[in-house]
RNA sequence: GGGCGCAUAGCUCAGUUGGUUAGAGCACCUCCCUUACAAGGAGGGGGUCACAGGUUCGAGUCCUGUUGCGCCCA
């Protein structure tokens, strides 16, 4: 034990000590009964570091730490999310290449030493994928260094990748079990498309953001009459356009359903159809539908089975073909339109529009939502191609309904988040889009025969043997095929795209747990008991886990799911690097120490969002330091057995303080068992206090042998019972210093002691807790006394009157040598009153 | 537009099934070098519990509405 104690070096020394004894590996030896399993969450290691990620994995820590300390073997993988389009994005930015899978492989390819984004290097797709396997181990290692430094205790031999080879067979093989059952299929549909990117973006990868547009006034012309008036932001369209619409109910245009009207400029011939989406108060009342402008096209086309015009490109640009135009005046003026983008054509088609006299007045400027890709910075598109789904309850009542039962019987922390899953469940339109066109990420593992003309026959794919997995079959070549026949009439062809970053992720049970490759891991540790994470996934993480274990088990991939809020900055707004409030995480911890970050961040309850405060933060480190010198002093008194024995607390004050302590023991059971470790660390931190500030001093002089060996003896056993209850209470929150000091006087490290328990504490005689809080009261009267007589507080009391009632008085005079001792009164009397109170206080003038 | 959450001291937040005078920490003020701790300790001031109604013997807590903030979804 040091003779001045400090935290410094004791989160290096301790991480290092962990290391080395591997001290959180698991026992592959326990059944699933014994084990507590979590779902770790695969931070993103594209992404830079933030103090978002030490807050929610500490707070996944200390559930680890308690559950291990309650006798359960933690199964506590860590996985890296390397796989998908952030880091794709982020290989380009790095190295300033692009992938051109066109090219062959280079196997001498060093990426340019001054990368410029605006002359990107094109190489080989193998060189892209190894460029970002280079970068993302980099940043592993850093992720890992923060962890340890942040003492998760996390079993390091258990570690994988979104992109590495068990995570691909996992994948793959899911999927082709998918395939099998008819989970998943492959449709040619309108498909939500980013431009920039070039690939299919799912439901989940939306987000609608506030853009300014104009109503374009245009008429359209029936056979006979007045024209037609309807308002479009996207006149550019008009050549697709395959209808008009107006809503049932709507009596300016009951005259026309049935019947047909012809574009302007283009001269097309289309009817005119009613549909209750159509809104009577929006523009005229009348919209024309192409395909495809917006998702609501998509619906009317669909449901008003309509046929497809689609004169957008993969790359957003006008494509060259129209056979539907008839007369040479609208194949001219498509020609104007053809290889313009959607910008440029829009002002083409306005020039159009006035030439033929249909573009009614000036545009009308408004502002409208518009649906993005989370990560694109263009509109998207929507497109047809072919892609495939996996069925999530989207176009399927019974799953759905299926989906909204496990969602119920998941055990939320806390309950209202559900409302979020639910939510999104009932909010489902379509089926999970899961292919990209991207690069970097899991294959998929399919290949197509081609036809005497190279056509791929996609109806048949060819799949893979469960035992080849992983493959990519742009390699890889079919049973029965070799690789001269690759690409040529008669031959066949690897799919070309990779699997959405969601279709791996929603797999992390199964990665982590072995499904594919371990039986008897997955055995022991399936379905697992915890998943952590944050609220702002729920509808993309957490329900495509849920959608991906029903599918594959009918059942839930884990029985919990614990919410964590988001890191605010002071001003109350989300940290985001953007906004330039972002804070190093290692700086943090190295400034203020990984307990103090730890207790900053188990302060911020489940599911609540929670202010960036280097204020909390200084608080616990005080409590560290606290900790540190209080067993210092506790461990000093050690003249009395080592082994403290229960038997030995005789007196009523220490038996009284080891009562309150056991209700602390229960409260923060309780708070732990309910997955809320700030409600247990705060009666710990309540009691400690008071511990420190009272029960020390009442008890310092009798604990030092001045008065009776008995007293000695049983303040000492009761120090002793108390600091080890007590370390093991503080000890899944902070680590490092409880840690610490077990090591001054027990053997093993604190993280493998059992959770104290209320048994633990109560001595043979029991006490009132009450006898020790009446006891701190009288003393802080006396030390009010000479606070406000600023007096130091060794001034003798000369004499003093406790009141209470006779209950209170028959307490404190239980406790009267310690009290007197400790306030230094030399006559202690004794009155009636209603509350515990000392009066007429004479302090001893010097 | 729908849903969820939040609103309590200058700041960050507790406040259980409704029950005495609404709490903690930080900050502020005063004092104390006390043999575990001055990176400490003791004490003090500070609140119309967002607003308006309602239920009740009694409301920070339950109900209705309003306002403001945040998030999710459309």
């Amino acid at each position: 034990m040091p003779e001045r104690p400090s935290l410094e070096g004791l989160d290096g020394k301790w991480a290092s000590v962990w290391r080395q004894n591997r001290a959180y590996e698991f026992d592959r030896t326990k059944t699933r009964a014994e084990v507590f399993s979590i779902d770790t969450p695969p931070p993103t290691v594209s992404g830079s570091l933030h103090v978002g990620h030490v807050f929610s994995y500490t707070h996944t820590d200390c559930l680890a730490r308690y559950k291990r300390m309650q006798g359960l073997e933690v199964f506590y993988p860590m996985g890296w999310d390397d796989n998908g389009l952030p880091t794709e994005r982020r290989v380009q930015n790095y190295y300033g290449v692009r992938c051109d899978p066109s090219l062959p492989y280079d196997d001498e390819f060093t990426p340019p030493t001054k990368p410029d984004a605006k002359r990107q290097v094109a190489i080989s797709r193998r060189n892209f994928v190894q460029l970002c396997e280079q970068l993302t181990n980099e940043d592993e290692k850093e992720f890992e260094a923060l962890w340890r430094h942040l003492g998760l205790s996390i079993d390091w031999s258990h570690q994988y990748q979104t992109i590495d080879n068990n995570a691909r067979k996992t994948s793959q093989l899911a999927f082709l079990q998918n395939l099998a059952r008819d989970e998943a299929y492959q449709a040619e549909a309108p498909t939500l498309w980013d431009i920039t990117f070039r690939t299919a973006v799912a439901q989940a990868e939306l987000e609608d953001r506030e853009r300014p547009g104009a109503y374009h006034r245009i008429s359209f012309h029936p056979e006979s009459g007045e024209p037609v008036y309807i308002e479009t932001t996207r006149p550019e369209l008009l050549a697709a356009c395959v209808a008009l619409v107006a809503h049932p109910d709507d009596e300016r245009y009951q005259s026309l359903f049935g019947s047909s009207v012809r574009t302007p400029v283009f001269d097309v011939s289309v009817p005119v159809v009613s549909h209750e989406l159509a809104d009577p108060e929006k523009g005229s009342g009348i919209a024309m539908i192409c395909t495809f402008g917006d998702t609501t096209d998509v619906t009317w086309w669909r449901e008003l089975q309509l046929p497809t015009r689609p004169i957008l490109g993969w790359d957003g640009r006008i494509t060259g073909e129209a056979p539907w135009l008839e007369s040479q005046e609208a194949k001219d003026a498509y020609q104007t339109l053809v290889g313009a983008t959607v910008f440029t054509a829009k002002e083409r088609m306005v020039a159009l529009l006035q030439d033929s006299g249909d573009l009614v007045g000036e545009p009308r400027a408004i502002s409208h939502p518009v649906k993005f890709f989370e990560k694109g910075e263009r509109p998207l598109e929507i497109v047809t191609t072919r892609q495939w789904y996996l069925r999530n309850g989207g176009r399927d009542a019974a799953l759905r309904d299926k989906l909204l039962e496990r969602g119920a019987e998941l055990d939320w922390h806390p309950h209202h988040m559900k409302v979020r899953y639910d939510n999104w469940v009932a909010g489902l339109n379509g089926d999970w889009l899961v292919s990209r066109q991207r690069f970097f990420g899991v294959p998929f593992p399919l290949w197509y025969e081609l036809d005497q003309n190279g056509e791929p026959r996609y109806e048949n794919p060819i799949v893979p043997a469960d035992e080849s997995l992983p493959i990519d079959p742009a390699t890889d070549v079919p049973p029965g095929f070799t690789e001269e026949q690759r690409g040529v009439p008669s031959g066949f062809m690897g799919d070309p795209d990779v699997m959405d970053t969601w279709a791996t992720s929603s797999l992390t049970p199964q990665i982590a747990g072995g499904w594919a490759t371990d039986a008897d891991l997955w055995e022991r540790v399936s379905p697992m008991d915890l998943r952590p994470q944050a609220h702002e996934i729920i509808r993309t993480w957490l329900f495509s886990t849920v959608v991906r274990s029903q599918l594959q088990d009918n059942q839930l991939p884990w029985t919990h799911a614990a919410i964590s809020g988001w890191i605010l900055d002071p001003d109350r707004k989300k940290m985001s690097k953007s906004k330039g409030n972002v804070v190093t995480p290692m700086a943090l911890l190295e400034q203020h120490g990984s307990d103090a970050v730890r207790y900053w961040a188990a302060n911020g309850r489940p599911g609540t969002d929670t202010a960036f405060e280097v204020g909390q933060m200084k608080i616990g480190r005080r409590l560290a330091i606290k900790i540190l010198n209080a067993s210092r002093f506790v461990l000093l008194q050690q003249d009395g057995p080592s082994e403290a024995d229960l038997a030995d607390v005789t007196n009523p004050l220490d038996q009284s303080m080891l009562a309150a302590l056991s209700d602390v023991v229960t409260a923060a059971t309780a708070a732990f068992e309910d997955y809320n470790y700030t409600k247990a660390l705060e009666a710990t931190e309540t009691f400690f206090w008071s511990f420190c500030d009272d029960y020390l001093e009442l008890v310092k002089d009798r604990a030092a042998g001045n008065r009776d060996a008995g007293g000695s003896t049983s303040a000492q056993a009761a120090l002793r019972i108390a600091l080890s209850a007590m370390l093991r209470l503080f000890a899944p929150i902070l680590p490092f210093v409880t840690e610490e000091v077990w090591s001054w006087w027990r053997p093993g490290s604190v993280h493998a002691q059992p959770w104290p328990t209320v048994a633990d504490l109560l001595p043979p005689t029991q006490q009132d807790p009450a006898v020790f809080t009446q006891a701190a009261v009288a003393l802080s009267f006396l030390r009010k006394a000479k606070s406000e007589a600023k007096a130091s507080m060794r001034t003798e009391v000369v004499s003093a009157t406790a009141v209470g009632s006779a209950a209170q008085l028959t307490a404190l005079k239980l406790t009267e040598g310690d009290l007197k001792a400790a306030g230094r009164v030399s006559v202690l009397s004794y009155a009636d009153g209603d509350a515990v109170a000392v009066q007429d206080i004479v302090l001893e003038t010097t």
